[in-house]
DNA sequence: CTCACTATTTTTGTCAACAATCAATATGGA
DNA sequence: TCCATATTGATTGTTGACAAAAATAGTGAG
């Protein structure tokens, strides 16, 4: 459950400054926090009963990660990707993960590949019991750590963010409920990794993401903004 | 000579500090600010003629970049990468140019190759006038447009920070001089891109970010940090 | 000369009050 | 009713002074 390896997003931040960050991160990933959802500083800074100097650090590193938008003088809120962006966030994230699937800069272990296959059949229990949230969360982590295991540190910072970025993507055009990753695909790309059948892999994982931008629609009317600063408990 | 594309580097950053950032980003690079340069608060909002307050998030901008350090208490300085850095900022690379030389989201257009081959002659001059400073600038330039063009926004902004980073390493850990880019690679890896040699292009890119990784020796004595604030102009 | 300790100076971190800006509402005339 | 304008309220942006911390310089004993 635990994200695999502490990955150093906090450069720059003090430890609060960088948690703060990560509930944001969070809230906004799990799409409790939707595209275009205000968020004023002083608000923040009593959520989390510290400052808004602290709040401002803040946001000014979430939108350093596109996933907050800074619009001088209006405030800050949670990204809104335009069509063009949501583009070409999904081909980065076919050249990175398809790219890495094929020259991989380690091989899987098999306490890897029981780890990622762990989260896959956590992803089942949640398909069944209906836990939505859940399977968003286990969809991403799987991503991510794969590619943490098979790459490194740098590659899943790029990574991370491509992924929190595509949950706004889904978040704002996604055209059928459920859409989530298919869990099924998750599992035959494990196991192709694991079989080292690397042509393989990486053409599932292509298939993958093209599946999901396939299942978006740029004509959908954006959603009304949102407001109000809620449920960032966990 | 002018960056082919304005990239939105400047999330967040009011233009004045977008502005500043670049300039330090540029000195960085061109290596007027070696790794582990004082970077005191105060100098620069003189140097720039601003406020501490603005110098503040500039920093903070360029550390979550990772080519700055921000120590609490003790101020920023040009970030000294770690050897394990290095490898790991090596290897991403390798995935993003080779993947994306192997899957390109689109066609090199003939206007994409003159512009390219352009840099590519002006390596050759700076090469034989021995201006070290503009090679440098140019074999990055290439590596960056060269993406842009074959891939996306996205992708470049995630190379631009990788060659950022490179170009640290290079300064640390570099085994003798005059091992920038070779530039009779650039000029076969664009060849073979123009011609559709997928296959071939991104082998010859594999082999050249090869190359730059093996002429590094991680067990140099790391120069001293250098202080004083210098040569931000251009 | 070196080490340990103290004092000084520089630099960073923080805060609160104020100014500027924007959003929302209210007002008034056609 | 509708539009334009003015007023109000809420939110963001900035400044400067101060506190805290670290680097530096200085002092003296061994």
């Amino acid at each position: 459950m635990e994200m695999l390896l502490e990955m150093h997003e906090s450069a720059g931040l003090i430890p609060e400054e960088a948690h703060m960050a990560r509930c944001i991160r969070e809230a906004i990933f799990e799409r409790r926090m939707p595209p275009g959802t205000k968020l004023p500083e002083e608000h923040l800074a009593a959520l989390f009963s510290t400052t808004r100097g602290r709040v401002r650090r803040v946001l000014l590193a979430l939108s350093r990660e596109h996933i907050v938008a800074l619009r001088p003088g209006r405030g800050a809120m949670v990204a809104r990707p335009e069509p063009e962006d949501a583009q070409n966030i999904l081909a980065a994230r076919r050249v990175l993960e398809v790219g890495l699937l094929e020259h991989p800069c380690r091989a899987l272990t098999e306490e890897n590949y029981i780890h990622l296959k762990a989260i896959i059949d956590k992803e089942h229990k949640s398909h069944e019991t209906g836990d939505a949230l859940e399977l968003i969360r286990l969809s991403g982590q799987f991503h991510l750590d794969l590619t943490v295991l098979v790459g490194n540190q740098v590659i899943a910072e790029m990574q991370r963010e491509l992924i929190l970025r595509t949950s706004l993507i889904i978040a704002l055009f996604e055209r059928q409920k459920a859409t989530c990753c298919l869990t099924v695909d998750h599992g035959m790309i494990l196991e192709a990794v694991r079989q080292g059948r690397v042509q393989e892999a990486s053409r599932l994982m292509g298939r993958h993401l093209l599946e999901i931008e396939h299942n978006l629609d740029f004509k959908m009317s954006p959603p009304p903004a949102t407001s109000l600063t809620m449920l960032l408990s966990r």
